[in-house]
DNA sequence: TTATGTGCAAAACATTTGCAGGAGT
DNA sequence: ACTCCTGCAAATGTTTTGCACATAA
């Protein structure tokens, strides 16, 4: 975990971040404090909120704001797109190659200084879906 | 206001939607709330959440799910994507084209069924960016 | 040793909801 | 009349914060 000088390697944050990096989903703060607490039993839920903040700010992990009420955390920082499933509320990752050129398009259309783009599609994932999408074993 | 058959017309309805239809920017509930208070003091916050919600379902409104803690209401329903001022908070059209084709990418890509996607930028506007952009007067 | 971090609890926001009375149709 | 809708207030859910104590460097 690389860090500003003054920021401390604590217990507390390297299991925040090993527990993100165990998982492809997209946590909420509270389920990256349900994870961490299996652990760290008397961690504070603000302690997870402010330490999630601030990897997200030094870029050591990424946060999501989409659709739905809570953000969400994920430690893979590479740039990348997201799928959300109105039906359950599910964010996956999507193989969609990032297009890096709209941001100066963005530039020139507006009155930014454009730092970057997400894009968020949504839809009903094959669960939510029920039968039609894969095989699904019912009788 | 082209409501559901069993959907009343009622004069809170007709005053959210018209303040709305007054703005380009693209305000939160609460900011809904205190431009409609404006000509009918005694409506409730409840009851302006209840209507946006609703015109969103309807599909007369776009309710904005984009960065930031509070949702956003926008009386503009043709499709189009945002800008966000990372300082300030302010949510903009940007007259991107829009890509019709990436749904089906999407839905090659995944295993969702994919109903549309959308495109927030972040950047710092003009007005936060302070000098640079604009010529803009101090001294 | 000392500035930074933590746990805890309260506060601050944002949104939803129950209910009794009000209003469209 | 008969629903649906509203105002009000309380409840719920999410995130932030103040503070005394703990701990990494």
């Amino acid at each position: 975990m690389q860090l500003n000088p003054q920021m401390r390697l604590t217990t507390q944050r390297q299991i925040i971040l090993e527990e993100l990096e165990k998982v492809t989903s997209h946590p909420t703060a509270n389920e990256v404090y349900d994870m961490v607490r299996k652990r760290l039993p008397r961690i504070g839920l603000g302690t997870v909120y402010r330490n999630l903040e601030l990897m997200a700010e030094t870029g050591i992990i990424l946060k999501i704001e989409v659709g739905g009420t809570q953000k969400r955390f994920d430690a893979t920082t590479h740039p990348h797109y997201h799928i959300r499933c109105i039906s359950c509320g599910k964010v996956e990752d999507i193989e969609i190659p990032v297009m890096a050129d709209i941001d100066q398009a963005a530039a020139e259309l507006s009155h930014y200084q454009v730092l970057g783009h997400h894009i968020e599609f949504s839809g009903v994932c094959s669960t939510c879906n029920g039968i039609e999408d894969e095989e699904v074993l019912i009788n």
